[in-house]
DNA sequence: CGCGTTTGACCTGCGC
DNA sequence: GCGCAGGTCAAACGCG
């Protein structure tokens, strides 16, 4: 009882399960301590009926009461421990809220000195950079711990001022609010990482994993806004609040754009799509498919479906929006890569301000950024070609209203252009500009890839040579925004042209066994990326919702703790050889988790997905062709030619 | 007949 | 203001 109840304040969701166990047993020994005559008189009730057996039932009776009172104990026990483990948890959580105050203060310190401009507080732990925005003031959050209400309130009072936007990417209130915060924890709260952007309201980009606090209605309403047809959202704004929300809107227009090689109409992303359009965009003679999910009526998730026209074995998948629905798992693993891509894309674009990267230009022509070597350029629509530039390019992007970020699982670029070193992958985040950063679309290339084993037109290999920033380019003049790449695989063919490397090189023997090459890649690729506050906050987002959305029966501050290894793991980007797929609930039907089922059991199985090993993979990305509806008409498109 | 696709028309934003 | 391009709508069509 008294376990229980001391649970109970302490709440949270880690006890909620266990606080059922809990609750049970204590009625039973309710029952044995406390009311035992009722036992004995109902036993003596039963024994009356059957007066032969009476002590034959007592004996029984004893003994079901001996066995009783030993899984009490054990469940004493065990409620034993998950009070330590939620004590060690809320030590922790509350020890980074602390640090996060820290930083709040230091920020807002900050954004009174500079007045009229847009403070950008990256706040990752222990990162931080303070920005300046030229014009633009946005309010984005990547929470650390769950989409609560009061960070949204806390961040409105802050941004009462309208010409005063803040970016936080830890979402624990900043307002010493600890007695809210606690009493919000003990509802329950979800500890996932959950990004969110955040303008006149919060909406959260992650619906994957939405937390509790984000009702339905809640959901339903921001799904209402971010309807898409932005136009129809500008119609609306006519309010004072236009400004702000047309940042959000911009915002919420943030697209992730992945490229991999498939034979089939569509990538089996594992949600079901409905077509709504096609057209010829220019530049490319293969027509754009449009799609929405049809998993929920009001899903406000779009995806564009186009082949590359210069390889047209790559399939261009851009999605946008957010599901506002739960997501079967095996669309989780995509939903939480673009996700976590989307946020950090939001988050990296527009948290950070290169300090020796100047970000003047407003000319028309297309340029990129090469962050010391990082290939994170950006480009406007009408150039989307990614270039790959020396530091201290001009970033223009002339019209792009979609920041896109690539996930680029072809292997395209060149194995010229090689990551050259972590430093400099880190500062990917903190060198993108900011100004007009939702301009910036950014590529990942995760993948490698010869042509010689890309024949199953798959993204499979997620890295087996290199860890690269390659270029990979788009087709000309698409009207993505496709600014950059950063390639994360070994990349050789793509004939390639308008792409200026990175000078920078990340050199691995193309000897290197397959196998091992992908393990030093991803070791490399870890340690890198992870190094990055936002990459690691979104990747925590993503996590958190794939272990939330996939594993189903895990409690958030469980999953915040499986992140928080994961993002552990990750900092030890050694280890990722020898850790297993977090995916592996994922339906293994596409054709990109063939490899990373290879992989897991070939290297990593010893440890196993239930022991919490996780592997930095993208999530199996089934590509195979779709059984759904949505398993149409690319093919059919490029016929159209 | 229902559902999904096709496809031309329409709307909107942007650049000139 | 005009033209272009991207994006969406919705009637027509096809398929099971």
């Amino acid at each position: 009882m008294e376990a229980t109840s001391r649970a109970s304040d302490l709440g949270g969701s880690v006890m909620f399960k266990e606080e059922k166990k809990v609750g049970q047993s204590t009625e039973d020994e309710t029952n044995i301590d406390g009311n035992k005559s009722v036992n004995e008189t109902k036993i003596h009730k039963e024994g009356s009926s059957m007066p032969t057996s009476t002590d034959l039932g007592n004996v029984k009776q004893e003994d079901q009461l001996e066995s009783a009172k030993a899984e009490m104990g054990e469940v004493r026990e065990e409620n034993e421990r998950l009070k330590t483990v939620l004590a060690r948890i809320m030590k922790e959580y509350q020890s980074l809220q602390t640090h996060f105050f820290d930083i709040v203060q230091q920020e807002q310190s900050n954004k009174k000195s500079i007045d009229g401009h847009e403070v950008v507080a990256l706040n990752q732990n222990t990162h931080q950079e303070s920005l300046v925005e030229d014009d633009h003031q946005q309010l984005i959050s990547l929470s650390l711990g769950r989409s609560s209400s009061s960070l949204s309130n806390h961040l409105n009072n802050q941004t009462k001022t309208k010409d005063e936007k803040m970016i936080n990417s830890t979402s624990i209130s900043s307002n010493n609010n600890k007695s809210v915060m606690e009493d919000e924890f003990k509802e329950g709260l979800a500890l996932g990482l959950v990004c969110k952007v955040e303008a006149s309201k919060t909406v959260s980009i992650n619906s994957a994993n939405p937390s509790p606090e984000n009702s339905f209605e809640e959901n339903k309403e921001e799904d209402v806004r971010e309807q898409w047809p932005p136009s129809k959202m500008l119609k609306i704004m006519k309010s004072g609040e236009e400004e702000a929300v047309s940042q959000q809107t911009a915002m919420k227009r943030a697209r992730v754009s992945v490229r991999a090689r498939c034979d089939t109409p569509t990538m089996n992303d594992g949600c079901q799509w409905r077509k709504y359009g096609q057209k010829i965009a220019k530049g490319n003679p293969c027509p754009r498919a449009y799609y929405r999910c049809t998993v929920a009526p009001a899903c406000p998730v779009r995806k564009q479906v186009q082949r590359c026209a210069e390889d047209m074995s790559i399939l261009i998948t851009t999605y946008e929006g957010t599901h506002n629905h739960p997501l079967p798992i095996s669309a989780t693993a995509m939903a939480s890569t673009t996700s976590a891509a989307a946020c950090m894309l939001m988050s990296g674009s527009s948290t950070s301000r290169p300090s020796n990267i100047t970000t003047t230009a407003t000319a028309t022509t297309s340029s990129v950024h090469d962050l010391h070597g990082l290939n994170f350029g950006h480009s406007e629509s009408s150039r989307p070609r990614n270039f790959y530039l020396s530091n201290n390019s001009s970033i223009t992007s002339s019209a792009a209203s979609h920041p896109t970020i690539t996930l680029d699982l072809t292997a395209q670029s060149s194995s010229s252009s090689m990551l050259s070193s972590a430093s400099q992958f880190n500062r990917f985040s903190s060198n993108c500009p900011t100004h007009h950063a939702p301009r910036y679309p950014s590529t990942f290339n995760f993948s490698s890839s010869d042509q010689s084993n890309n024949n199953s037109s798959l993204p499979i290999s997620w890295g087996n040579g290199y860890l690269t920033y390659g270029a990979h380019q788009t087709y000309n003049k698409s009207s993505n925004n496709q600014i950059g790449a950063l390639n994360l695989g070994k990349t050789n063919q793509q004939p390639h042209q308008d792409q200026f490397y990175s000078q920078s090189k990340f050199h691995q023997k193309t000897t290197t066994p397959p196998q091992q090459a992908l393990s030093e890649t991803i070791a490399a690729a870890t340690k890198v990326i992870t190094a990055d506050p936002n990459f690691r906050s979104a990747l925590a987002s993503a996590i958190s919702s794939i272990v939330s959305g996939g594993g189903g029966g895990g409690t958030q501050q469980g999953n915040q703790s499986v992140v928080e290894n994961v993002i552990q793991n990750m900092k030890w980007g050694e280890q990722f050889p020898t850790i297993s797929a977090f995916t592996t609930g994922v339906n293994a039907n596409g054709c990109g988790s063939s490899y990373l089922n290879r992989s897991s059991s070939s290297s990593s199985m010893a440890a196993g997905p239930q022991q919490g090993s996780l592997l930095f993979l993208p999530p199996s990305l089934p590509f195979a062709s779709s059984k759904s509806a949505s398993a149409s008409p690319v093919d059919n498109e490029n016929h159209i030619n």
